[in-house]
DNA sequence: TAGATTTGTGACACCGCGTCATTATATAAT
DNA sequence: ATTATATAATGACGCGGTGTCACAAATCTA
């Protein structure tokens, strides 16, 4: 089971260090748990107030206490993924060095979250189709990762190291490319292999930001984990 | 209004050449015809039987002797659109002559195709994530692209025109991107700009296929359209 | 025009949502 | 420990959407 266990006051706007875990902590964390297992193993369309509220000890509309709906819940784990997907993909996003090794070790990183997170992954993207205020969240999200790219790329550019194109598309694309890619691997059961998606995604980006002559190395000879 | 008017008799089993268009027939086209006008300017998971059925003269229920629930509207308008991306796409998956030339042909008849119909398309997409059955039509749909793909890449790899990787994942990968970016850039409104978004597919396509040598040329060098 | 077939309808039961007044429980003060 | 106060949980309710069914209306056919 992932995540689980994961105490709500990580995500709470002001966590006091040492204070007592209220009943109302763990009632949030129950749900947020209880969500989590849904998902998991069951598509998001699927899931419903009172299917996740009979997994916790409490009745159905203690839930409106904590979430004013479903997709609210949601929103929380999409923070969590946040943190966790933004620490892996430092690499090639800010850090210095060759940029081919580090576009490869932040796709290996990416492709190795995701593929643990996919089926959360793959509920996030679903609700976002249903809900406009999750869904602007959802486009925050990905986009974030649009923006980091542009910046990268027209500095490679201006060092010579990748062909002089308009950098906004080609970047919104690429990060598309990930993101669906690695839902429709991973986000259902049972999963694809990651090892040939991280490969064929590695050979899409170099291929595009630093031509073709890197593409065909594997990443265990340009990254070591 | 785009695909107004469509006779539903293109889409039955077995339309008789000369038969006369039943009232049945016209009760049917209605519906499509109000779920693409509904479709065109809200989302889909605002779509309800009623909403379809005030637009047109008819009750509610009668919207259940035509199709069995929501999904299946949005299955019969997936079949024209499947119609008409798979003409426009023919050159590079199915043509002969210079691979970068039909490449850019079919990416531009996509991307013309997708800008046309973008709500349309993510609609489909959207409506995929929460019906078992249309989930699969929709992989279907955007499943078959790849075999195609893999067939033409394996066929330029042996004269040695694109790079030795495996097919498999590199095609499902780039098909991804083209049906998200697509649907991220055209499926709601204020559409963007679809000549920029050509351009990137084509940098994208061309530098994983055959090279960046080619990929910086632009589209009207290379194709006449 | 009568009978048969096709098309349309209203009423119904079901389900999930979100709210609210109320009850139960936990916490803090004395 | 007792009581007062704040916090948490609950059941019942109205709403809107779904899909079905027996029946009614319209249309076709002989």
């Amino acid at each position: 089971m992932p995540l689980k266990n994961l105490s709500s006051s990580r995500l709470r706007a002001n966590p006091q260090p040492t204070q007592k875990i209220s009943k109302s902590d763990r009632t949030r964390a129950e749900i947020m748990d209880a969500a989590l297992e849904f998902i998991w193993s069951r598509p998001f369309h699927e899931m419903t107030v009172n299917s996740l509220m009979t997994s916790t000890g409490v009745g159905r509309s203690t839930f409106y206490r904590y979430f004013s709906d479903l997709h609210a819940v949601i929103e929380a784990l999409l923070d969590m993924l946040e943190g966790e997907i933004t620490v892996a993909i430092q690499p090639w996003f800010t850090g210095v060095g060759d940029p081919v090794a580090l576009l490869n070790e932040t796709l290996t990183g990416l492709v190795r979250i995701c593929y643990q997170r996919g089926p959360f992954l793959r509920a996030m993207s679903d609700a976002a189709t249903s809900d406009k205020r999750f869904e602007k969240d959802w486009n925050q999200f990905v986009g974030g990762f649009d923006e980091l790219g542009h910046t990268r790329i027209t500095a490679d550019q201006k060092q010579g190291l990748t062909p002089d194109f308009d950098p906004g598309a080609v970047i919104v694309a690429l990060n598309r490319l990930n993101v669906y890619t690695v839902i429709e691997a991973f986000g259902s059961r049972p999963r694809k292999k990651p090892e040939p998606i991280q490969v064929a995604l590695s050979r899409i980006w170099t291929s595009t930001c630093y031509g073709p002559e890197w593409a065909g190395k594997k990443s265990s000879d340009l990254v070591r984990i």
